[in-house]
RNA sequence: CGGGGUGUAGCGUAGCCCGGUAUCGCGCCACAUUUGGGAUGUGGAGGUCGUAGGUUCGAAUCCUGCCACCCCGACCA
């Protein structure tokens, strides 16, 4: 491993990639767009499942599986939906490969399927199709299922996490008797999102709806998370949608209310993906490496010892194994780096770089002092500190930590967030400083549309809960009641 | 999918124009000395030059196809 990574004022993008792959989270594998998540990269990831998991049930969800495979003519059902997908389909034509005789391995021709199946990019139409089955009566109602699963979505240019042809998420999919029930479901479940956002990543967001835009193909309303990144540019962190009664329309899923009349269920999907750990990277990180926030660090606090000899090395193991008990308890993560074959100066980078946000170094003079160095990843500072109360002191530590960073990104993102009256002033802080552009839009899918093409910014949200002020379009001149959300996005 | 670029040991690279089986650094292994911010010395191992063909007495080098990655576009979580 070579010294150091690319500064990400010198390049951005590489220095993401570079953190990616020296950190450990993730390689790109043999097949094109897809990624292996290394064992570091997945930890992370297995400790978002958790706490998602924890919060969906807590909200009355159950988790269930649906298969890879749907069949082709179930994706033609809603027109949208179709449309919004058809060009980033793996498709699966034949079930069986033949020897042609000269040791070649090729497609049975013989074994084409009758019904080409899809490998599923989102489950709605086989969820849906299913459901259909499940639902006679508003007794049946709600059905409130999650599923962690892969997807697939052809996509021409991938990145690490942000963007690849399979990746692992969780959907939501949730049938309800009332129009109500259901937007207040997809509302709840973006509450969700935006609380984990910000209590486990760490990472500020903004609430939003969507445009007709940039709507989910098959979705009355997508609410989303946005989040931004330290380069100015937004993230999608998560979306949850309101699908009204399309695909109850589409699968013919009914439901015998309580005054006996047959009515279309109506429906939720929401879902969050591997992307969240582009967010996560793309949010805190620095030039020495990943700044993890402690809930979702795999290894909260490390203990290098620093010695001379055999025999002090057995004293300060002493200390740290007692130190690591004391921090086990408190249901804290403690890794004792003993290796003999590396030096502490070599571990300091190498846990800065994996961003473990918390290290304690202990050497001879602190063994004669009962002291240890308190190091802490986010402000790269550290103390020397009395051994007396440490674990309660690095519990305190690891709350301040997660604190800190959530803190400064939301001062970021603060700072990054500019309100604007003309289109010239519009384009001027794209280009000067990104980040999120607050300006006035007549509304129209035209003018949304015609801004992205000059300017490639998007329409990221309009805001829950949005002021509501006069103002003219910054593009049409058109009249406005209120500002959206503008930003170059990932 | 269109334009541009890259692919040589685990990583980063020289060599390619002008064909003669490969350079350097880091890392790796052994031993010794070291250990409070990426140690030092000595010795050693490791390469079908992305891949498949072609040209040639001979290909990392020339030609063609394919694969992968990076950057820019269109598309998208």
């Amino acid at each position: 491993m070579s010294k150091g990574i690319t500064s990400k004022n010198e390049d951005y993008s590489q220095w993401y990639n570079e953190l990616v792959t020296k950190a450990d989270l993730a390689e790109h594998s043999a097949v094109r767009g897809c990624m292996v998540i290394k064992p570091y990269g997945y930890s992370i990831w297995e400790k978002m499942q958790a706490a998602l998991d924890k919060m969906f049930k807590d909200t009355g969800h159950s988790n269930a599986y649906f298969p890879l495979f749907i069949p082709k003519s179930f994706f033609s059902k809603e027109a949208s939906h179709v449309e919004g997908f058809a060009t980033e389909c793996a498709v699966v034509t034949h079930y069986r490969l033949k020897n042609d005789g000269n040791g070649n391995i090729i497609v049975d021709e013989e074994a084409k399927l009758e019904e080409e199946l899809i490998v599923r990019p989102t489950s709605e139409t086989i969820i849906w199709n299913t459901y259909k089955g499940w639902i006679q009566s508003y007794r049946d109602l709600p059905i409130l299922v999650n599923q962690w699963a892969n997807v697939v979505r052809w996509e021409m240019r991938t990145r690490l996490f942000l963007r690849t042809a399979e990746f692992l998420w969780q959907e939501g999919h949730t049938a309800h008797a009332t129009s109500e029930e259901a937007i207040e479901e997809a509302e709840r479940m973006l509450d969700v999102y935006a609380d984990f956002a910000e209590n486990f990543l760490a990472v500020p967001v903004v609430k939003g709806v969507k445009t007709p835009n940039e709507r989910f193909a098959g979705a009355v309303e997508t609410y989303c998370i946005e989040a931004l990144m330290q380069d100015g540019k937004a993230l999608q962190a998560g979306t949850s949608h309101f699908l009204g009664q399309n695909f109850a329309k589409a699968f013919d899923v009914k439901f015998t209310n309580k005054e006996g009349k047959q009515d279309f269920v109506w429906a939720t999907s929401w879902g969050v993906s591997t992307r969240l750990m582009g967010a996560l990277i793309m949010a805190h990180s620095d030039d020495q490496g990943l700044v993890l926030p402690p809930k979702l660090a795999p290894i909260q606090v490390v203990i290098v010892p620093i010695y001379k000899g055999d025999e002090e090395f057995a004293k300060i193991s002493g200390v740290a194994d007692q130190l690591s008990q004391a921090l086990k308890q408190k249901g804290i993560s403690v890794k004792y780096d003993d290796r003999e074959t590396q030096r502490p100066g070599f571990k300091f980078a190498e846990y800065e770089l994996k961003g473990v946000p918390v290290r304690v170094a202990i050497g001879g003079r602190d063994l004669e002092n009962g002291t240890v160095e308190l190091a802490r990843r986010d402000t790269r500072t550290k103390e020397t500190v009395n051994r007396d109360g440490l674990a309660e002191r690095i519990e305190d530590l690891l709350e301040e930590i997660q604190t800190n960073i959530y803190q400064k990104a939301l001062k970021f993102r603060e700072e990054s967030t500019t309100e604007v009256n003309s289109y010239e002033e519009f384009k001027q802080v794209l280009d000067s400083k990104a980040g999120f552009v607050a300006a006035h839009w007549d509304g129209t899918p035209e003018t949304e549309q015609k801004i992205k093409e000059e300017t490639k910014a998007t329409i990221r949200c309009i805001p829950l809960n949005n002021k509501q002020e006069e103002g003219v379009c910054i593009y049409s001149g058109k009249p406005s009641t209120q500002r959206v959300l503008f930003a170059r996005a990932y």
